[in-house]
RNA sequence: GUGGGCGUAGCGUAGCGGUUAACGCGCCAGGUUGUGGCCCUGGAGAUCGAGGGUUCAAAUCCCUCCGUCCACCCCA
């Protein structure tokens, strides 16, 4: 059966059963921005096309071919946003936050999108967290929010990730590396993949992650960025690693971290579950000295991070973290015969007023089927209303775990159900 | 953009050329006197992804398209 209307392609509904997950993420990561300083900050989900083009890199793949691009009826090229960092620069500068005391420490979550053929761990509209702190270059700033990204799988559970750690310099040095690795390919680049001849003229970096069997000793073989960095990447990037060791962040050196995106300078960072896969990153980040000046701001260093949520949730539930559970209702009001009707609508309403989740039986539903949805929706009580409770001003509390019930008096149900809420936890 | 797997009720599956398409879960309703969870009974719910073809006959064979999943590229 084919319904008529389906989610379009790489999206997807979050149903309630979901959500757990999602609501245990979001708190995790803004309680943890809240310690941290972190300031949220929302930026639309579509911009001037020329942002991204500019601000993720002409040549990247997420804009030369994953874009979502549109005019609009002023006929303005935009694009729903591929990430997060171009959009919280240009509000950076937009807004003069170079007048604010630096850095400036923001977060922000929201939805990203990329033009992808939908497969594991990967969709066309995916969810972004990620924390910029702009305006200063020291490597403290960069352990902080490192430490920020590495504290978030920590306290959600996730005890098997890995930090991956390497530098990718800067204007200064890459060109050498770069030249440097183009030599140590040059005689070897005839018997590389397919892949890595393109690469070897478009993007000579990423012939560092070429995952072909045949390419790997050409890698393992090739010259690791760090001895090419320039005194002031190598101090940097020294520095760096002894705050982290100071702050006890267990990271692993990987000179073949590549990032797909041109704003990289510096340090660059991926964190990792255990397994060999294909979507295997969880979340990222890196420096991007150049990048606000790029966008027609004054130069202004700055580090940020991302993580998708759906590869945090296929993370919790590949080592089985639970979650809390959102919270039940505490009672369902159900009544006998319609004279009690309009009372049991009262005491529901009443009860919401106070607070309490009620959920009243709605249907005109035989008592019985009521119960049954009482015990659907997971109340703890059932309050029931019916001929003798309406002449006596009273109704049964009925404790759905045991079946446990008693006459009580109107006026006291607020109370007891409460009470009961306590002792429940 | 390229390659592969799969498409039968809301979900998970059986049926793989021949009467009214089956089972489990879920949903709805009953099991007498105002009440749930277990059990029993009944019911609703599927033009078998769509279109075309082969055949006396197709969910079952063939083709095309669409959808979906997985992989590559790349990325969260």
């Amino acid at each position: 059966m084919s319904p008529r209307y389906r989610a379009p392609r790489g999206t997807v509904d979050i149903l309630p059963e979901e959500q757990p997950y999602w609501e245990h993420v979001y708190q995790t990561a803004t309680r943890l921005c809240q310690v941290y300083g972190y300031s949220r900050i929302d930026t639309p989900i579509f911009e001037e096309a020329g942002l991204f083009a500019r601000g993720v890199g002409q040549t990247t793949d997420i804009v030369q071919k994953e874009m979502y691009v549109f005019q609009d009826r002023g006929g303005e090229m935009m694009a729903l946003r591929p990430e997060g960092t171009a959009n919280v620069c240009r509000a950076y500068i937009q807004h003069g936050m170079r007048n604010l005391p630096q850095p400036v420490r923001l977060y922000y979550w929201g939805p990203a999108f990329r033009y992808d053929r939908p497969q594991a761990g990967r969709q066309r509209q995916f969810t972004h967290f990620g924390c910029e702190a702009i305006g200063e270059n020291d490597p403290a700033l960069d352990a902080e929010l490192i430490e920020l990204a590495w504290r978030l799988y920590q306290e959600l559970g996730i005890a098997d990730l890995t930090l991956q750690l390497n530098s990718v310099g800067d204007a200064n040095c890459r060109p050498r590396y770069l030249a440097a690795l183009k030599a140590h390919y040059q005689d070897k680049i005839g018997s590389a993949c397919p892949d890595c001849r393109a690469r070897f003229d478009k993007n000579p970096l990423r012939l560092l992650d070429c995952k072909v069997d045949s390419c790997q000793p050409v890698i393992a073989s090739a010259p690791p960025f760090v001895d090419y960095l320039c005194e002031e990447c190598a101090q940097h990037f020294q520095e760096l690693r002894s705050y982290l060791e100071a702050m006890g962040i267990p990271y692993t050196l990987n000179p073949r971290l590549v990032r797909g995106l041109d704003y990289y300078t510096r340090t660059v960072f991926e964190i990792q579950p255990p397994e060999e896969g294909a979507q295997n990153t969880v979340g990222a980040g890196g420096r991007y000295d150049g990048l606000i000046e790029e966008l027609g701001g004054r130069p202004t260093p700055a580090i940020g991070f991302a993580t998708g949520i759906e590869r945090i949730i296929a993370n919790l539930k590949r080592t089985s973290v639970a979650v809390p559970a959102i919270a039940k209702p505490a009672v369902f009001v159900a009544y006998q015969m319609s004279a009690a009707r309009s009372a049991a609508s009262r005491l529901a309403s009443e009860l919401r007023r106070a607070g309490i989740a009620a959920v009243m039986a709605v249907g005109g539903r035989s008592l019985k089927a009521q119960m049954r949805q009482a015990n659907a929706v997971d109340a703890l009580y059932a309050a029931i209303l019916g001929e003798e409770e309406l002449a006596t001003d009273t109704v049964i509390l009925r404790r759905m775990e045991d079946g446990q019930q008693e006459r009580v008096a109107t006026k006291d149900v607020r109370r007891l159900i409460a009470k009961g809420l306590r002792q429940a936890r």
